[in-house]
DNA sequence: ACTAGAATATTGGTTATCCAATAAAGCCTA
DNA sequence: TAGGCTTTATTGGATAACCAATATTCTAGT
């Protein structure tokens, strides 16, 4: 995994399969601004490269889908991140 | 701030006030791997810098504790990264 | 006083992360 | 079939984040 970003993509992703588009506004929508392509698309490229993700083309569309592994690697990083930050964001919910 | 690593500590120095190794130790056990020098005294200094934290030496040792704007700062950290990752992470805690 | 160890700190360099600009390819409407 | 629009993608570069190695300063035990 890269960083933040392809951790919260395989998030996305195991929600449901979506378009790069879909996946940037949702990013987006969580983080304040939306991520630019040179962002978005080297993330999903290395995310592809490493199997965590498929992707499958339909005309000028790339629906991105979870892998099997990437599926347990996104749940690795939970119960990392969450050992690590879970109880500062816990903190700031109140 | 910088990253991650600096928001960790705003939070662990808003519990309470510590010594540079107490902090090195408190991250080493949240993420599996205590942090070098040249990676959180940095940090602190930039949090320093940025009037943050404060340092208070008592010989060796030099005590940080958050500041005023500091804490206002982490305040707001915490609202950002609770609403970005917020969900991820309660998703993983059954 | 000397020395060993601990805490703090800096330096130099590597990799990760991300953006701005640009390009290409497919779709739609006229 | 030409034009513009959307989506996908790449390139080049800037900055952030971090580590390994080294240096400095203070403390404590002898």
């Amino acid at each position: 995994m890269r960083g933040m970003l392809s951790f919260m993509i395989l998030f996305l992703l195991s929600k449901r399969s979506m378009y790069g588009q879909e996946l940037a506004e949702e990013i987006g929508r969580r983080k304040g601004e939306k991520p630019n392509p040179g962002t978005i698309y080297p993330a999903l490229k290395d995310l592809t490269a490493s199997r965590l993700v498929s992707v499958e083309s339909h005309g000028r569309m790339t629906v991105y889908r979870l892998t099997k592994s990437g599926r347990t690697t996104l749940a690795k990083a939970q119960k990392y991140f969450a050992r690590a930050y879970g109880d500062i964001l816990v903190a700031s919910k109140k």
